[in-house]
DNA sequence: TAGGAAACAATTGTTAACAATCTGTGTCAA
DNA sequence: TTGACACAGATTGTTAACAATTGTTTCCTA
């Protein structure tokens, strides 16, 4: 038997572990928007949810927390981060520095089907903006960033896109104007048109203005800051 | 009483946890290179060297597991990421996309602390070279860069290099020459230099020359990876 | 009635026992 | 000698009970 060469088939770094999954959910609806800054995730509930043991939940969130995606408060509970002004410029500060030349080494090099696969997601885009589905056309905006690392090929990159546009939307939650989605509309279309014509430096320019199109749709110094005792005396929330 | 400003004093974000501390011991020890790839981290000699309980020992593999430090495999234990070449490069490709436009900010802004304290940080390198401290000398060249990035006062670019240099100290203990250390000697000197004197072109130069040169120090085609069994039966490592 | 202490409930943190899996060794038969 | 099989030991994964902390309610007193 040539067992031999199947072992760790369904071993080697897999990521379909419990754990993996809670924190792909929890990420997914930080993205659409569905789970406010401060909202408190309580193991048990998270444990019915799931329908999964604590030790699962626990898990994850101190993945979660890891990422910053969520705060730990020793004692207290789990709550989705709730970035003040001074941690949302640096995620913009971040994404300014990571964003434009990882869109010039597109443009300078990229293989037609990842351009195929932008493409397709720029139609999953407009077809949400035309059916008024709010969350998902929220989350698809920021998916398409995650989508330009994804055409670089390069899982760090990814990974460190993921977190920076997830921390993006609880952001745009909390300082962006109601109705606003996070990206302005044809930005990501002449964006891709520009990788496509090989223009570096224009796609460079293109992403530096689309990210300061985002940052300055939102009002950093506006109280949103849920205060944390106001909130809870004015509307009943568990 | 105004002690209602004070809650939360010890809480926020501390970071203080147990399991923190046994991260940034394994970090400093790949660091140093005395942690080779494909160790085994089990659980029970981990309790014993840190002297607390499992859970805490198993939740801080679960966060450098998700750094990217260790990889977990189900049921068989905790090993010491060992990169191979494809990972090798995706390291060096994500700092050479990330590093440059940082230094270059440096370069076109930086508090003159910051910059003190990168000129003390090379002091360090120098007495460890001189003192043929290796192990510290190794540590303290890969740290130059993750001071680089924290005169760039962004936590997130902070602790992206962080992770970035850690696998760059494993990449080379792999495909390095047997007693190279990382990086070439004067050059964070140099980029030191160009970073004082403002000029944003040749940092981003040298910068790229001397990623460049650690990586050519390395020969990646080298079997290196040291075969799991093999190495087992050679010497008897625990 | 306001303030505060005490009991209670709810939630998180920790530990320890148990279950499942893997590793290595020794025996036996071909 | 080689291979298969079974058993024992060690290691990891999971669960459940227990401890500790926080938050809330109740009740008593000034």
């Amino acid at each position: 038997m040539n067992v031999e060469n199947f072992v760790e088939k369904t071993d080697t770094s897999a990521e379909n572990t419990i754990e993996n999954m809670i924190v792909e959910c929890i990420y997914k609806a930080v993205m659409e928007q569905r789970l406010a800054p401060k909202t408190k995730l309580s193991e048990a509930s998270l444990c019915r949810a799931f329908d999964v043991g604590r030790m699962h939940v626990r898990r994850a969130l101190l993945l979660l927390s890891s990422h910053g995606i969520i705060d730990l408060h020793s004692n207290k509970g789990a709550y989705i981060a709730c970035p003040d002004k001074a941690q949302a410029n640096e995620v913009f500060e971040a994404r300014m520095l990571v964003e434009p030349p990882l869109v010039r080494q597109l443009a300078e090099r990229t293989a037609p089907e990842a351009l195929k696969l932008l493409a397709d997601h720029i139609e999953l885009e407009n077809a949400a903006r035309e059916s008024q589905n709010r969350s998902e056309l929220i989350r698809l905006s920021g998916e398409f960033h995650t989508k330009l690392a994804e055409a670089g090929q390069n899982s760090l990159i990814v990974k460190m896109m993921r977190e920076l546009v997830t921390k993006t939307s609880l952001i745009v939650g909390l300082f962006g104007r109601p109705r606003s989605t996070s990206c302005p509309d044809d930005e990501h279309s002449n964006i891709l048109k520009a990788i496509e014509s090989g223009d570096a430096d224009k796609v460079e320019k293109l992403v530096k203005e689309h990210l300061h199109h985002i940052r300055e749709s939102l009002n950093m110094d506006i109280v949103s800051q849920p205060a944390n005792d106001l909130e809870k005396i004015l509307r009943g929330e568990p």
